[in-house]
DNA sequence: ATGCCTGTTCTACC
DNA sequence: CGGTAGAACAGGCA
């Protein structure tokens, strides 16, 4: 949402508001606001607040105050604005320039040394929202987070395509898309196997992929930045071993995967 | 110009 | 109940 590594870098991003007053929320979009406030009863209930914390749970940048927490979301194509930087990050179906039409929401802040700054949020696409004090509960345990126990709690005796399982968010939170098909790949897993059909040596395997998988292309720079990413087209071949990779809708999204080293069956 | 896209949520259906 | 498929949201981009 973009995923958990843009959601973790807008995270430390808006970390810097931390100990300045919201002068004025913006609401440019009242589309954007979920839980049927208007943009105006949100500035009414942040303006004059005191960013106290910023947390990332999943794909959701949870911004604390010393009133209401805001929950952001971004969709496909939200990023975080900083002041007049650019994008954090290149989203790499996302637009690449950044335009202030697309600024939904954001906070007018004045820090302790009284200067001031912005913290705009950019969605062109609009799939992104903001809510106060969000119920996150719903959420499973944190991608960055898991445990071989966590993992296979979230995975169950299910029998849905284990990339569906991945991508759910109330079984795991953080993974989308593309650090599916990355960890899939790199495991050796089948994105349709049975959610629930994994033994104890693939388990640990995948928990320990997808742990691989956050930490290196955190460190590259993005979710997009993975080994299979540039084969993901028409033609493409597994970086691997060279054959043609197969593609198909698996849990509604088009995934990529090598029939070589990533057989349908166990084994 | 047609189709595709790092996401979520709803309905219909099996 | 568990699970799947499709649509809807929306707009830039190749």
């Amino acid at each position: 949402m973009p995923e958990l590594i843009e959601a973790e870098a807008y995270a430390r991003a808006a970390r810097q508001a931390v100990g300045s007053v919201i002068e004025h929320f913006v609401v440019n979009d009242p589309s954007w606001v979920r839980g049927g406030l208007s943009g105006q009863d949100v500035g009414a209930a942040l303006d004059g607040t005191i960013i106290t914390e910023v947390d990332r749970v999943g794909k959701v940048v949870v911004v604390q105050t010393d009133g209401p927490s805001v929950a952001l979301r971004f969709g496909m194509t939200g990023r975080l604005l900083w002041d007049g930087d650019g994008p954090i990050d290149a989203l790499i179906y996302g637009p690449k320039r950044a335009d202030e039409a697309w600024v939904r929401c954001a906070f007018r802040l004045r820090a302790p040394d009284g200067t001031r700054h912005r913290l705009a949020v950019e969605d062109a696409r609009r799939l992104g929202s903001l809510e106060l004090d969000a119920d996150l509960s719903q959420l499973g345990p944190d991608a960055a987070r898991l445990t071989i126990e966590t993992l296979a709690g979230a995975l169950g005796n299910s029998r849905t395509p284990l990339k569906a399982a991945l991508l759910d968010q109330r079984r795991v939170a953080g993974l989308g898309n593309l650090l599916c098909d990355e960890t899939l790949w790199r495991v050796g897993l089948h994105p349709a196997r049975p959610a629930g059909s994994l033994d104890p040596p693939e388990l640990s395997a995948l928990c320990a992929t997808i742990s691989e998988v956050l930490a290196d292309l955190g460190r590259r720079g993005g979710s997009h930045t993975g080994d299979l990413q540039p084969q993901r087209r028409p033609g493409g071949v597994c970086p691997r071993d060279s054959a043609s990779l197969l593609r198909r809708q698996v849990g509604g999204r088009t995934t990529w995967w090598c029939p070589q080293h990533q057989p349908p069956s166990p084994g």
